[in-house]
DNA sequence: TGAAATTATGTGTATATACACTTAATATAT
DNA sequence: ATATATTAAGTGTATATACACATAATTTCA
C-alpha cells in the first residue's frame, strides 16, 4: 500500500459516505416499487405525505423538524405535492405560518402505493434480517 | 387512533424514510466541521476524492459502481471536482474511456480537511457507541 | 470489410438538498 | 405607541440525484 493510500484509508470506512451510499441504493430500489403502482411518485415524497397523515395541520417549520429536513428543502418540496394536488395548504390567525394536510388525491395516492412500498419495505428488511430493530434503532440516534 | 394515521402508521418505520432522514442530518454535521477548514467542499466531494485517492485510474463507470452513485449523477459531480481542480482526467488508447484520479491540489485539500474529518467521525461515532461495527456492516447490507 | 450490437460517456429535464439572504407578520420593550 | 426584536416562510444560488435519451468509439459477426 502506498502512503497516499494509507493515508486517507481511515475515510473509506467514513459513516457519512457509508450512509450516503445506502441511502441512495436504498431509494433507487423503493422508487423502482413505487413506478409499478403507476402513480408518479417517489420515496422521498411518500415519506412527506405519511409524515402529514400522522399528525395533520402541521406548519413547514414543524413538519421540517420532524422529517430533519431543511425548511427550505422541505419549501420546494411542498411545492411539487401541491403541484400534484396531495396537500392542502390552510391559514390560521397568525398571517405568517401555513397549515398542511393531506388532500383527499394525497390519501388516495397513499392507498394506491400502499402494497408496492410493502414489498419493497419487506424486501429490504430481508437485507437486514435479525438486525433490523437495532438497525432501525442506529438510525434514530443519528437523526439527533 | 383514527383510521386514517393507524392505516398508514406502518409506513412511518420506512426504511427508506429513516436513511434518508439520517444521512440528511450526519451530512449536515460533517459539512459544519469540513467548513472548520476553510475549505469550500462537502462530505459527498471528499468521498469521491477518498475514493480516488484508493484506486487511481478508475474510469467513471467504475467509480460510480463503487460509490453506489448514478453514473450520471457522478459526471455531474466530477465536473464540480474538475473546476475546483482535485482530480485530473487521463485518456487511454480506448477512446470512449477517461481515467480519473487525484490531482495535487486533490491530494492538498484532503491533508488539510483531515483533521475537521476526524473530528466529525469521532462525534458521530459516539453516538452509536459499542453498535458501531454492527451498524456499518448493515449499512453495506443495504449497498448490495 | 461493413453493418449491427455493445460499451463508455454526456445531455435534457426534473426533483432533492441546504446555505445565505429577504420579506412579512407578530411580539416585545421602552 | 412605536421602534426593535423575533418568528415563519420564501428566494437566489449552488450542488446532488437519477431517469430517459443521445452520441461516439469499439467490438462482433455475417
Amino acid at each position: 500500500m502506498d502512503s497516499q493510500k494509507k493515508k486517507y484509508s481511515e475515510l473509506t470506512d467514513c459513516l457519512c459516505t457509508n450512509i450516503r451510499k445506502s441511502a441512495r441504493n436504498i431509494s433507487q430500489k423503493y422508487n423502482e416499487h413505487l413506478k409499478q403502482s403507476g402513480e408518479k411518485i417517489n420515496a422521498n415524497q411518500v415519506s412527506i405525505l405519511v409524515t402529514l397523515s400522522q399528525i395533520e395541520n402541521k406548519t413547514i417549520s414543524e413538519l421540517s423538524n420532524q422529517l430533519k429536513m431543511e425548511r427550505t428543502t422541505l419549501t420546494r418540496n411542498l411545492k411539487i405535492l401541491d403541484k400534484s394536488g396531495w396537500i392542502k395548504t390552510d391559514y390560521g390567525s397568525d398571517g405568517r405560518m401555513k397549515f398542511l394536510k393531506l388532500s383527499k388525491n394525497g390519501k388516495q395516492v397513499l392507498n394506491k402505493i400502499l402494497p408496492h412500498w410493502k414489498k419493497a419495505q419487506s424486501q429490504t428488511k430481508k437485507l437486514l434480517g435479525e438486525d433490523l430493530q437495532l438497525f432501525q434503532q442506529n438510525l434514530k440516534k443519528l437523526t439527533l
